[in-house]
Order: C-alpha cells, then sequence, then structure tokens
DNA sequence: CCTCGTATAATTGTATACAACCTTGCCGTT
DNA sequence: AACGGCAAGGTTGTATACAATTATACGAGG
C-alpha cells in the first residue's frame, strides 16, 4: 500500500535520497541491474556523487517497493519476478481495474475523457505504424489515467505499484504488435463504457482486459522467461537463517 | 504493494532500525501517537537510547507503509485517516479477501483448516463472555490464516498492509459485541464453504463479509471520527509546496 | 499596533568515521 | 588431498559531525 499523496513526489524531486531512489528504480525496471544482482552502497554512491546515507536510504524504500531485498550485513539483491508472482499480480490487477474503471465512470472529468480519446486514437496510428515503444508509453498512460479518475488516492496508489512491478515483464512480452492492436480495441471498449455511464460494463471490461494480456503472455512464453526464478529466489533466502 | 518475503521479519528482528521500525509502527497503530503529531528524530532516538540514522531509515519504511508523511526540511507526521480511506480500503479488501477465500479454497492445508475451526470455536466462547479484546485478536488471526492459506505472497502481503492500515479505526468500531458475533458467523461460513470446497461460494462470503464490516462500522458512526480528518490532512499539504 | 526583516535556534539532509559482521583465501593439521 | 581454523579484506550497521533549510522570536520601521 505504502503511501498516496503528492508530498511523495516533492520529496523525490529535491532531495538527494529521492534522486538516488528514482534513478535506481529506473534502472532496475528498465532491466540495467539485472536479477539477482548485487547492488553495493559504495560503487552506487560513487556513480551518483553521493555518500552512502542518501544511497542506503533510498536502498530502504526500493525494499519496501519490493524491487530489492535486503539481507542484513550482507547486502541488496534486485528481486526477480517469478512467473507465479506475475500471475498472482494479474489476478488481483483484473479485480481492482475492474473496481477503478467502475469508480471512473462516476467520478471522470470531462478532461480526462479526452485525454482517454485521443490517447486510443494515437495509439491506433502508432499501431498501424508498428512504433512499439510509442503504443507502450500510450498503454502506461491509458491506465494511468484511468487510475486518476478513479478518484481514490489508494486504489491509485496501489494499482500503480502493481503496475510498475510488472512493467519489466511487460516489456518483453508487451512488444508484439497484434497484441498492441487488441488491447487497444480493449481501451476504446472501456472507454466507450465509461462514457456511456456503464459502470458495470466497465467494470467487466477492464477485468477482460487484464485478463486477456495475462493470457497473451503465457502464450509468448513468459514461463520460459521467469520460470526458473522460483529456485534462485528460495536459495538465496536459505542462505540467511 | 512493498516486499512480500521472509527476510523482512528477520531484517526487522535483528536490526536497530528494524526494532525501531517495528516500535513506531506500534505505537502509532496503538494510538499512543496521535494523527499529525510530529516525529522528531532526535527525540525518539533518545528515547529508544539509539542515533539519529537507525531513526531516519525507519521513518523512510514507515513513510512508505503509509503510517507517516515526511515532509522534507520540515519533519515527520502521523498520517491521518480520512472516512474516504476506509471505504476505499473496505471497497479493495472486499474484492481482494475474496480472491484470496477462492484460491484458499484450492490450497488451504489441513493444519489451517484446524486453525480455523479452532479460532471459530473459540470466537464463539469469547463472544458470549464479552471479551472484547481477544475477539479482536481472534478476527485478526483468522484472517492472517486465510492471507497465509491463499498460497500467494504477493496478495498475502497486500491483504495484510490493508489489514494493518485500517487497524486504528477497527480497534474503535468493532468494539460492539453484537458485531463480533455476526462477525464470526460470517467467519464460520467462510470457513464452511472453503471445508466443502466450494470456491465461488467462499469467494461472495468473504466479499459481504467486508461489506458488512464496513455497514456496521458507518452505522456506529465512523463519520463522527474520521469525518473532518480530510481538511487538516489537505492543509498540511498546501503549507510546503 | 501591526508588519516586515533579520538573527538565532531548532530540525532535517548529507558526509564521514568507526564498529560489527560476513566473506574469502591462506595455511596448518590430519 | 581434504578439512578446519584463523586472519585480512570488504561490506553493511551505527554514531557523530557538519551543512542546509526552516521555524521562531525579537526589534525596527511604518
Amino acid at each position: 500500500m505504502t503511501n498516496y499523496d503528492k508530498m511523495y513526489e516533492t520529496n523525490d524531486k529535491y532531495s538527494l535520497r529521492g534522486r538516488v531512489f528514482q534513478k535506481l528504480r529506473e534502472d532496475i525496471l528498465s532491466g540495467k541491474f539485472k536479477e539477482h544482482e548485487e547492488l553495493k552502497e559504495v560503487a552506487i554512491g560513487e556513480e551518483l556523487g553521493v555518500s552512502r546515507t542518501p544511497v542506503r536510504e533510498a536502498f530502504r524504500q526500493l525494499e519496501l517497493e519490493g524491487l530489492i531485498q535486503i539481507i542484513p550485513n550482507k547486502g541488496a539483491y534486485v528481486t526477480g519476478i517469478t512467473a507465479k508472482d506475475v500471475k498472482d499480480i494479474y489476478m488481483i490487477r483484473s479485480l481492482l481495474e475492474g473496481l477503478c474503471a467502475r469508480l471512473a465512470t462516476e467520478k471522470i472529468t470531462k478532461e480526462q475523457l479526452e485525454e482517454m480519446e485521443e490517447n486510443i486514437y494515437l495509439a491506433d496510428f502508432h499501431a498501424q505504424k508498428g512504433h512499439l515503444d510509442q503504443m507502450a508509453e500510450l498503454d502506461n498512460r491509458f491506465h494511468d489515467i484511468l487510475y486518476e479518475a478513479c478518484d481514490s488516492k489508494l486504489l491509485e496508489h496501489t494499482l500503480r505499484d502493481f503496475h510498475r512491478y510488472v512493467l519489466r515483464v511487460r516489456q518483453k512480452t508487451l512488444a508484439t504488435n497484434t497484441r498492441g492492436r487488441a488491447s487497444n480495441d480493449e481501451h476504446r471498449q472501456i472507454m466507450e463504457a465509461i462514457k456511456a455511464g456503464d459502470a458495470g460494463l466497465a467494470e467487466q471490461l477492464a477485468n477482460r482486459h487484464m485478463i486477456n494480456a495475462y493470457d497473451n503472455m503465457v502464450k509468448n512464453g513468459l514461463k520460459e522467461i521467469y520460470g526458473e526464478a522460483t529456485e534462485e529466489a528460495t536459495k538465496a533466502d536459505t542462505g540467511s537463517k
């Protein structure tokens, strides 16, 4: 859950710790740091030109976000995502994105709805052109709009957490053009349901959207990529008891 | 979401930072620190006999758990829970506890089921006697068992976070004997559905259980207690822009 | 009497020094 | 050659010192 207010961002923007935190999160999610890689305080501090203190504090945040795992007196390691984790996240997200869409139907503002339409329109264009990077960006933004529109700081923050968490995996699997197009069609349906004020339908569609996204990932070989991460993770665990 | 592994606990148990973190969390949830109260690093450090460093790191964890809010260069303040927050949490929990019960139906172990039965049996006893403290404790434990039984570290951790978060409120509102008894009856129904292997029913019942709990809170005057927290929170926000 | 500015105190942010712990590799023993 | 202990190096944990920022109080000016 963590916190869910704006202070958070200002906090991250203007303090060294915040900048280190954001940098490291970015690097982990983008895959610059690989799974189970060790993060050393001094090395990162030197690289960013700061002392260990802000680095350590950033580590604590990363740990709470689930991106790294800190083993006392030993080190900080990038956490691995197992195939089961991804499955669980999509199960949870399916329900919560549904709830979010339902709430958004009542609370969405005119501006948000317009940005959504624009987003879908643009995504159509990029789908035709085969611009995968832009597609991914627009997909992120679509869900972000939805999160904002539900008018629940808590739900918004929770969904954002989960969304961020699977970014690493999604980058590899959404990169198929056919799914990108289908996904955008589903976005359109959700948007139309919200526009029509049909909260129940919007919920159902958002629900389904997640399930489809997951099914697609499984089809494209999620198992092969992250299937064996489980053993390594457990191995790391036993080492510290 | 935060992290969801066991290291977490060992981490908290054996390090100063961990102990400070647990102590402060305990104190906030138990109400020793009131809402919007300022937490000063040196004062807490002296009280616990540690330096500022572990206190600061504990603060970062508490912030990520949503229990305090850190305003840069200003201070750390205990976050307030608004009535809307509580409502949102129960909406989310309703879905996720349902999912949890559904999954648990497939995955629950014999030992867990037995502990559940014992829990309900004991709660019946304490309900008769009017032992409110024990009732609350057993209620916590019932849900914990369910979280463990769903066999999803992620869902377990997420639900635990939310559950912890509303503890502050629940302490005051579950303290009515009639609700305690009704709640335990609902627990029994959920348990029986799981025992019978009816995942759909278990999900529905757990779903309903949360809604009932929330409705009861509203009836018992949740609004009056936490209604005005919103203004104070926003006031605190604007001060830092 | 009120307002604004400045100086001082208090508090957090960061850097660094020291302590505790873990890892690693060498060496001696078996 | 294999095993175990011990020492040295490295890494994290904690404490403390210093810098930067913010709050407070006091006084000058209107």
